[in-house]
DNA sequence: GCAAGCATGTAAAAGGTTACATGATTCA
DNA sequence: TGAATCATGTAACCTTTTACATGCTTGC
């Protein structure tokens, strides 16, 4: 029973907002929620149709032959509450940029620095789209009852980014400008 | 071949700053690298078997009947050195948080509030952490060559916490105050 | 003598991704 | 007509956690 209640939670949670193919499902999530979300077909799937079995959500005929659209029934707004209100289940940390770092006497510092740069510049891409998403979307969706909740996932990712660009950019001038003096003089004795 | 290079790359760095036992390497990952990383015992073993048949570590009489103390080889090191320097594998994004929040119209506004405020809680617990292991730690080992790098990731830490409160406090904020009133009518019909 | 913690390992199961196989539809 | 995209589903594989089984050592 419960097959990944995680999984049911996202796809539960897509087909409160409407009712879609499980391929356009896979879109939604990948696009809308892909900042803090993700799932793969082979997920998807079987998901689904345990949840039509469990009477969650209901299977229509969808606008192609052999496609169907599925919809949230009356006991899936209820799972999806159910399942909104467990615990959340963290995941162990994993984070693969910290680790090398952590271990860059080893790396060297020249590469730690390109590591920097590589997480700085991205943090920034991420942020430029973070802000337009939240113009855009304050603009199609302001009046919608979900927009302040979407609206706090985007702030996150606002947060979150320029955290991460403060703190590259600190750590590339504590670890020294390579100009000049590729291995600094200890500044403190 | 190549048991989860990620789980190799905790392994041998872990081994790279101190020769242990299986059980140490473990607690030391977790008390150490424990902000961003973790392993379990049923992922340590095999890999330090693996490692070993490899020639990348050295099993050596350890201090109690049956237990080994492990050390790095050179070809451990360069072994390091080059999974150090594969790209990094980033993990698909899972924020049970972010997850719950977007579906808040569901979920409803006053649990949200709540999972804001346990989030804020426990990033001011963290930063809180993260500020005297930094001073802690600057004392103990302010002068080896691997603090420059530790600090580093100590700093990410109190970056992201900081990062969290604050988006936490303006999100409750967004969220609206409820005292007086509970659930405020539709600002817009 | 016994409890807590050190220490080693294995097996089963969960959770998830990837690749594959298949076919319909649209559009250039 | 052929490529891109929509669409469904399965199977194999990988990683990782959890639980279990076992025994030594230290300190009270």
């Amino acid at each position: 029973m419960a097959r990944s209640s995680q999984t049911q939670m996202a796809v539960l949670g897509g087909l409160s907002i409407e009712p879609m193919t499980a391929y356009a499902l896979r879109e939604a999530i990948r696009d809308v929620l892909g900042h803090f979300w993700s799932e793969s077909f082979g997920q998807i799937y079987p998901t689904l149709q345990t949840l039509e079995e469990e009477g969650h959500v209901r299977r229509r005929e969808g606008p192609r032959a052999r496609s169907s659209v599925f919809e949230i029934t009356g006991s899936g707004t209820a799972r999806l509450i159910e399942l909104l209100t467990e615990p959340i289940r963290g995941t162990p940390p994993r984070d693969g940029l910290l680790l090398r770092l952590f271990f860059g006497r080893t790396l060297g510092r020249e590469r730690c620095r390109g590591l920097l740069e590589a997480a700085r510049d991205t943090a920034l891409k991420n942020l430029q789209g973070y802000e337009s998403l939240q113009t855009q979307l304050s603009a199609q969706e302001g009046d919608t009852p979900d927009w302040p909740f979407i609206e706090v996932t985007i702030r996150a990712g606002i947060h979150h980014s320029r955290a991460t660009i403060a703190w590259a950019d600190e750590s590339l001038a504590a670890l020294g400008d390579p100009a000049g003096h590729p291995e600094p003089e200890e500044p403190q004795p």
